[in-house]
DNA sequence: CACCCATTTGAATAATCACTCAAAAAACTA
DNA sequence: TAGTTTTTTGAGTGATTATTCAAATGGGTG
């Protein structure tokens, strides 16, 4: 076998879901080896050991993440209407079954101690992630606004991800980001 | 010995400050050992097993918090500046070394996979703070606005929570919470 | 076809985990 | 002070943890 016999892709795709869902500490490279059929040695082999393989779930989720809040926002007919679309989005994940926040800020919060390298990685994406917004606000506000409103969102955003886990709080977080966020256009 | 040799609100404070900054997975029961000075038997004896005395410490935290929380507004002219007062504190919070979040807010997000007993708590307890600002909202807006901006203040305080980590965030912070709050009397 | 080497295998390892228990010790009671 | 009950002690348990490795495997290449 001089080529992997697995679809590397697959196992990341199968690793971010046990690593979201679980967290880091909570997960074990025994279920990683159940969710993926592969044998440890394999795992240790391509990947490395459970940090470096949760590191890269962890960039393959903020990869996609950031693709996918860029292609909102440049396909909407104005910035305001593709923020609203993204909360919109948020919103409603948080009412699927098995909801588990954001993979970045769950890993922020529970890998905060003693520096870790994740919690690091963690963090720096989700700076990028106000960069981004705030990069988007510029063609529509002055800098010192888009700042502003830029930090307003992220603290939405965080706020929907550690709300969502409440049963039945659609509507309610609906209400309260159009109190927080009156300069979006909302329909 | 017919009584406990040991201050138990003492042994529940190293857990909280344990428990608050690990999690409920990272800490470990040796760890609670070395920090209490107490023998392993001798926990078990008193608190029966790592569930019971996580809960014990997270029901100690939210007591203390409500406490507080109940304190400041009833001590504040009005509402708004309580409120003004819990929110700064909040954000004060987070420029402190080894900030941790909030420990209801970090159990939440651990533990919520599994509908496991702790997170159940620590959700319930939350859902408690957003009540009891709305109760307070009620003397000065009507049941609707109430409603809507407390789950607005619950928002900015989860995301004040997650938001904190980052390093010299707080201007930034208090700029967003007066974008996002803008009904609030700020000084 | 034969060789090579990247990859797979899965049992094994040592560390750490939550937790137990029988015996010793230390209060309270009479 | 003698006896009873509660608490402490700390070595020990079995399960689970992340990780390793020598041997087997099989695709690529000449």
């Amino acid at each position: 076998m001089a080529r992997a016999q697995f679809d590397r892709n697959e196992v990341i795709e199968k690793s971010i879901e046990l690593f979201w869902q679980k967290g880091f500490n909570a997960s074990s490279m025994e279920q990683v080896v159940k969710r993926t059929g592969l044998k440890p040695g394999s795992i240790y082999y391509s990947f490395g050991n459970k940090e470096a393989l949760f590191r890269e779930s962890l960039e393959s989720y903020a990869r996609k993440r950031a693709a996918h809040l860029h292609k909102i926002l440049d396909a909407a007919p104005t910035v305001g209407e593709g923020l609203c679309t993204i909360l919109e989005e948020v919103v409603e994940e948080s009412a699927k079954e098995n909801y588990c926040s954001c993979f970045l800020v769950k890993t922020r919060l529970e890998l905060a101690a003693e520096g870790n390298e994740l919690y690091k990685y963690a963090s720096a994406k989700l700076d990028e992630v106000e960069a981004l917004l705030e990069s988007y606000l510029k063609k529509e506000y002055s800098k010192k606004v888009s700042q502003r409103r830029a930090t307003s969102l992220m603290m939405h955003i965080f706020g929907v991800r550690v709300y969502g886990y409440r049963e039945g709080c659609v509507e309610r977080m609906r209400q309260g980001l159009r109190e927080g966020l009156p300069w979006l256009p909302w329909k």
